[in-house]
DNA sequence: CGTATTTGACCCGCGC
DNA sequence: GCGCGGGTCAAATACG
């Protein structure tokens, strides 16, 4: 049954960050290990610029609107390097991971669909060989990125949501490598990038979890060689780039069962008037729109 | 009128 | 080779 699906195989990097990306809260881009320490390494005023540019961009789920959805409760803090720990214990709640996707279960309860933060388009729907319900296909309408999801009512309990998410939302992390490169003209030198790629703007690859399926990636993958190598030098790209990656950027996400109640005063996800939504995508992505899927 | 959703067709891998 | 299950595409439709 769960033979390996979709090829995509996420390095070991990816899991991590996949499972941030899931709980997210402190680290809006979810940032690596390595980047956190370029972080610290920052001008204080750099490290200002680029925690007001992502709050600017993102007030996304916090970890407490995870737990509430895993019908959990705990003081649990993601850092990164206690993520394998709250892995453990997500693990151990309602998310599970099965090849390099991510099940997420939660109640449904009163909102019918657990919103996560992000934009997702419907691409379909399927009726589930032993489930009387049928399966949602959803995607990130921001066509640079390849996350999805699925999202499916458990047939035990009508009143669960089981969603499958897979691949992340990279996007985020670009403004961010894009402001870091772009203010030092010495990068910290996170050794990756070595993929210059300088040619073709999009035509697959820049995805994020492109990682080649048939390669078989060394014990230690570089995280950061994952694939934000996909145009972070593009200069002229960059600003526009993020721009645009930026714009699908919804905020607002799990809703509570209140989401219902009409007044979501704290529901203030939405976006803010800095938010990502006056940042209209030019039609430059026109041409990134197919999918890069053939 | 532009955009999101719906929904059947199509495709692809797999087992027989 | 064929049928099946699952995933995706894309035209039509609904929606704002």
């Amino acid at each position: 049954m769960e033979e390996a699906i979709m090829g995509a195989n996420l390095p070991d990097g990816m899991e991590e960050e996949l499972v941030m990306e899931l709980l997210d809260n402190e680290s809006p881009f979810f940032v690596l290990p390595e980047e956190v320490i370029e972080y610290s390494q920052m001008s204080v005023s750099n490290k200002e610029g680029l925690n007001r540019f992502v709050q600017n961009v993102y007030s996304g789920p916090t970890i407490r609107d995870i737990e509430n959805a895993l019908s959990v409760t705990t003081g649990i803090t993601v850092q990164p390097q206690e993520l394998s720990q709250a892995r453990l214990s997500i693990l151990e709640r309602g998310l599970s991971k099965v090849e390099h996707k991510y099940t997420l279960k939660i109640k449904s309860c009163d909102n019918g669909m657990a919103d996560d933060g992000y934009k997702w388009r419907k691409y379909g729907q399927k009726s589930i060989k032993n489930s009387p319900n049928p399966r949602s296909y959803y995607r990130c309408t921001n066509p640079r990125c390849s996350a999805k999801k699925q999202v499916e009512r458990s047939s035990e309990d009508p009143d669960t949501l089981i969603i499958t998410y897979e691949g992340l939302h990279l996007h985020f992390a670009y403004p961010f490598f894009h402001l870091t490169q772009a203010q030092n003209p010495n990068p910290p030198t996170k050794k990756p990038k070595k993929k210059t790629s300088t040619t073709q703007p999009e035509d697959h690859e820049q995805e994020a979890q492109e990682s080649p399926r048939s390669v078989s990636p060394d014990p230690k993958p570089d995280l950061q060689a994952c694939t934000f190598t996909g145009q972070p030098q593009e200069s002229v790209e960059v600003v526009r780039g993020s721009q645009g990656l930026l714009q699908d950027v919804v905020p607002f996400m799990i809703r509570n069962p209140s989401s219902a109640s009409s007044n979501s005063s704290r529901c203030s996800y939405r976006s803010p008037p800095t938010s990502p939504s006056s940042l209209s995508w030019p039609t430059y992505f026109d041409v990134g729109v197919n999918h890069s899927i053939g």
